[in-house]
RNA sequence: GCGGGUGUCGCCAAGCGGUUAAGGCCCCGGAUUGUGGUUCCGGUAUACGUGGGUUCGAUUCCCAUCAUCCGCCCCA
């Protein structure tokens, strides 16, 4: 570090924050632009509520701060998220953290507010943002959004089958191409076979440890099922050998850990839902039990996940509740929205322009009353002025009021794309006027 | 944390050692003191990311730094 060079004060604290994003909104023009807009958000946002509440999913909201102990006990201590991904900082010698995923504070909330009291299966859905911190890139952002769904207090195939069918339902609800998307599943197990079944792991790999990368040989001990979603090659090389593929396929579960999984796939099989049985499949949060899965797409660059889920049998139970089986998902909604394709956004229907600012916005109130979009030219200029705004804002109607209009209390209604003008009375008829 | 690319007005973009640093879009005004979308004219702006170095002289060359984008890692 050159050390006569002092950094001067710069512009920093007037920018945003390293990947985080303002949503703007686009003018009539600009769609179809890839930028991110607010109004291909609130096309989403207006869709999910609308989807999840047909079929009796109840929104929840829990705040984006929480204590940092909730995120270590319930997301897992060993996992990446916590051990570096997290924004923490102190307050009032508390350890405090933004969420970095939402389950955990669902559950917490679910138990601290005595949700677990309400009749099985509890249905609830989220939306917001959650915070990690990373090395910002396509599709992955360190404030981002994620839209989740979790399924509380039943361990049935129906149960995992139908949080499935609702991240499919709204992927195609959406209108993202199906072929963009695939479902990979997979079964790690209950935790006290999935001991039993890494320790098998563990002896099939042990002559080839010295072979394995670092991180590898780290998750020997850690976490060995992390080991298979290595991307190095020759590690990979390793974990595809027939030996180690076969002893994945053909792993003899017990009952309890496979007869339920075998059980969803049937149901998806006969609900015509096609997934590919990753036996490579693990996840990096730790609370997962038996089913896990994954929704990708080759559409969004190198972070091809738009949805991770599965089911956790033990999390309500580890933050503090009574014993809930449960399942979920979440969502990333900046790369689901960059699966998205934008509808035409509402036009402004009329456009008022008249130096008589009563009369305006007498006349604007009534028609936005019968569900008009209506603005009112505030600038005082000169009618022309007034009406090249009405233009520039891509009106469908402006609504004219010079002195002799004000005279005689009645407007000018002119048809922007037409060119065609008549007079209207001072509160003009919606339906009569305005309807094409 | 580790690689690679890129930084010139709000946006796009020329200039690549000596320029009043082009041009286009947007915005504002005028032609048109009451009628738009076309056209013509004019106008606003702390624009060369920042700090050093080389040079008589740096937007241009070198170094560092910051920001951003893409990739690794990880995840949604």
């Amino acid at each position: 570090m050159d050390t006569n060079t002092v950094p001067k004060p710069n512009k920093v604290v007037l920018q945003r924050l390293k990947g985080t994003q303002d949503v703007l909104p686009l003018s009539v023009a600009d769609v179809g632009q890839p930028a991110l807009s607010i109004h291909l958000w609130q096309q989403l946002e207006q869709l999910l509520h609308q989807y999840f509440q047909a079929a009796n999913y109840q929104e929840i909201r829990t705040p984006s701060l929480e204590y940092t102990e909730l995120f270590a006990r319930g997301v897992g201590e060993a996992t990446d998220i916590v051990t570096k991904e997290m924004f923490t900082f102190e307050r009032s010698d508390r350890s405090l953290t933004l969420r970095p995923e939402g389950t955990a504070g669902v559950v917490r909330a679910f138990v601290e507010n005595g949700l677990s009291r309400q009749p099985k299966p509890v249905k609830l859905y989220y939306c917001g943002p959650m915070f990690r911190y990373e090395r910002p890139q396509e599709g992955r952002q360190r404030q981002f959004h994620q839209v989740g769904l979790e399924l509380l207090g039943l361990d049935t195939p129906a149960a995992d089958a139908e949080s499935i069918l609702m991240a499919a339902g709204l992927f195609r609800a959406l209108g993202l191409p199906q072929e963009a998307i695939t479902l990979r599943i997979n079964n790690v197990g209950l935790p006290e076979d999935r001991a039993l079944f890494r320790d098998a792991l563990k002896a099939l790999l042990f002559a080839q440890l010295p072979q394995l990368c670092d991180t590898c040989q780290a998750r020997y001990e850690k976490n060995p099922l992390r080991m298979l979603d290595c991307k190095v090659p020759s590690c990979q090389a390793i974990y595809r050998q027939d030996t180690v593929s076969d002893f994945l396929r053909q792993y003899p579960w017990p009952d309890s850990s496979r007869v339920p999984f075998e059980q969803l796939l049937v149901l998806l099989n006969e609900m015509g839902v096609s997934y590919v049985h990753d036996p490579y499949l693990v996840r990096g949060l730790d609370y997962y039990t038996r089913t896990v899965f994954e929704f990708t797409t080759d559409r969004l660059g190198a972070q091809n996940a738009v949805c991770g889920g599965g089911r956790y049998n033990q999390l309500v139970e580890t933050l503090g509740g009574p014993p809930t089986p449960s399942v979920g998902w979440a969502i990333g909604v900046e790369r689901l929205l960059r699966l998205m394709t934008p509808l035409p956004p509402a036009r402004l229907d009329v456009f008022v322009c008249s130096q008589d600012i009563p009369a305006a916005f007498r006349v604007a109130e009534h028609l936005r009353a019968a569900g008009l979009r209506v603005e009112v030219d505030l600038s005082e200029r000169a009618l022309g002025k007034q009406l090249a705004q009405a233009s520039k804002r891509q009106a469908r109607w402006a609504l004219i009021r010079g002195e002799s209009e004000q005279q005689a209390d009645e407007w000018q209604l002119k048809h922007l794309d037409r060119g065609t003008q008549q007079t209207v009375a001072s509160l003009p008829d919606p339906q009569v006027f305005f309807a094409s």
